[in-house]
DNA sequence: CATGAATGAGTGTTCATTCAT
DNA sequence: TATGAATGAACACTCATTCAT
């Protein structure tokens, strides 16, 4: 059936230029003729491959939480502990182009999904699941010594997520302050003092050279 | 002698009613209508008060800084240093229905800084302000030997600022997982690592002198 | 009784104001607020001198009108024949300041008169009654062997009228080409042209040198 | 394959139902939902066709001159001289349904145009056409000895463009008085002076001689 | 008398949605 | 499948009008 799989490509190439759309005039200020604009496609085809509005853009977000769990799969594999941490938490900062437009466009939602919660499809979702992979990272990393096992990896995890959506918005709303360098400097400052705290001195200094030189 | 209203307290009645509307319905799902439903006036006398719709959304806006900065007067007298700044943050977070509402209607602004800073009246001013009085107050407690003076302030300032805004945005997000009692036990125990690491053991000082030297 | 005075004053001030109003922003581009702001005064007072708008705007016509005739009975007075038809012709172009505001109001007036001349108070009153002392006139300028008794003298004041009105008219739309001075020869000679074909070469000479002199 | 429509004849007969609207309640007069309703359609098909409100006023404004254009163009070929400036002079007169309803349009259009010329598109472009096309004729007159050569025929053809306009205001403000027969006689009696002049006694040929010297 | 606060109907305009082609 | 014509409700905003002071 290649009809199907040309109506999947399609939909995500739509979606695709949702996220742009979004990304640049907000979730509200997004109308459908804008987004039919940004596709190049005509404001009726939106119609067949969407319910409504609200399926479009419920469907957008869906995508990029399937894109962002698909990436998280594939930089994870082969990583445990805190090496896999590490790669996880810098993965959620928009450090570059791709995840920059990410953020905007989910920022837009989580300040929709503040308001009604009911409404939206997947209530907060990444969230949920980004602290779920937190806990179990700093977990592994705790048994393996390389986090201090007296702290909770919950209460650990929250700290984390924290920084990680704070500096996200703060990098969208100041970039001439926090930078992307700086952004990335400072979530690896605060894994070190996690780590250190485990080590002690001269672990600490050995694994903070070795990021020094990663970057 | 025309009918006397005190001018200046019916428009900060009326602003107050157009921030539980835009924490209700957000900032574009916030229509005139509604706002003067909210006031309990007719849609006629927002128009004597302010000159259209962004004007009273810039007004909002306005008081709600204002508002913040007040009460950041008052909290802060007779305060310095590390007291000083646990206060501050902690202010900063929505641990009560009044900051809930605060917050609520400020991510709501952020969320649209985010797209066109240049439309928007004072860009995220909260956040440039809010910083440089961590830095001042971390400058202070460092002096007074509560904080490690080899940390960068800046650097700190950015990391709790990270923290509150990454909390307030979760605890909206997912109340039941970030309570407010979690938020603020979370805060003052990063706080406390901050006073730890100034008065306690060797390995830590060691460390975070390293990791000044690193940058 | 003072007080009356005083009023009938107020009134004719605020109406000299909506007709400044009028001829900057039309007839319905001119709003309460508008008219009130080129008084001085506040938006109530003109419910106090006048019922409702069409009130006022109608008041102001017939203040124009009975100015317009005011102004007639003053220039005509001593004046008989085809001098008086001169000057009344004359009195009724847009020459000046002041009449060109006249007319600009006035046209106004007329192009709703077009449309419902039943709201409209004396319809194009100042139509008929000019051309009724024109007729008058043109009539004594036969008595008197200045025009040619020949030609009916209502044809001859539609005429005249058509020239008024047409030359008003296309003054304002292009002060460029029909200057003041252009509708001025162009009128007188029109009248030369009804005095000559009644004296023939001798008298129609001397008019016109007479005329020259004049101005 | 989209439901197909002949845009530029739905254009048309949008702008026509606009001329109607226009022409009974005026050119402010005239609202989005009144033309919506003279057409037939809903107010939303109004946006399909054009921009805003002033492209609508615009574009009727632009048809109607073309049409008015269109049938010069067709009523003078094969003519010159005074029987094309009498077929031009008749055809500007509102001296049938259609061109009434064309003069009312036009007349709530100049009454605009005298206030703010720069927002008016093509500034009163019928009067300059107008008059530039009567100086052609009543030059080719004079030429052909059918008028006067000793006369401006800028003068003339102001003096015609006056009457034409002057008699369409009257006619429309007073029909009573100004019937179309009466407006067509009268035009014609002054096309006849002028033909009489050229034509006829030494008298007349002289005083006119003598007139242009005067200037 | 005079003020200007308050009203609410009406405006132009935008836009999600439907549907005939 | 894809189009874009058509709809009509909802929006921000203006304004004549009323009325308590």
């Amino acid at each position: 059936m290649p009809k199907t799989v040309d109506h999947e490509v399609r939909r995500e190439e739509l979606l695709e230029a949702v996220w742009r759309v979004v990304a640049r005039d907000g979730l509200e200020g997004a109308t459908i003729r804008g987004m039919a604009q940004e596709t190049g496609w005509s404001v009726g085809v939106l119609a067949h491959y969407f319910k409504d509005k609200d399926d479009i853009l419920v469907s957008a977000v869906d995508l990029a939480l399937q894109r962002i769990e698909a990436r998280w799969e594939s930089q994870l594999s082969g990583l445990r502990g805190l090496s896999a941490l590490r790669s996880l938490v810098l993965d959620n900062l928009p450090l570059d182009a791709e995840r920059e437009l990410e953020t905007k466009f989910l920022m837009n939602y989580w300040s929709r999904a503040i308001r009604d919660r009911e409404r939206v499809p997947r209530p907060a979702r990444r969230g949920p699941e980004l602290i779920d992979r937190l806990i179990e990272l700093i977990r592994e990393a705790q048994q393996d010594g390389e986090i201090d096992a007296g702290r909770s990896p919950e209460d650990i995890a929250e700290m984390l997520l924290g920084l990680i959506d704070g500096f996200s918005l703060h990098s969208l709303l100041d970039p001439g302050r926090l930078t992307r360098e700086r952004q990335a400097r400072l979530i690896e400052a605060e894994l070190d003092r996690l780590t250190c705290e485990a080590n002690g001195v001269a672990a600490g200094r050995d694994v903070s050279t070795q990021r020094v030189r990663r970057h």
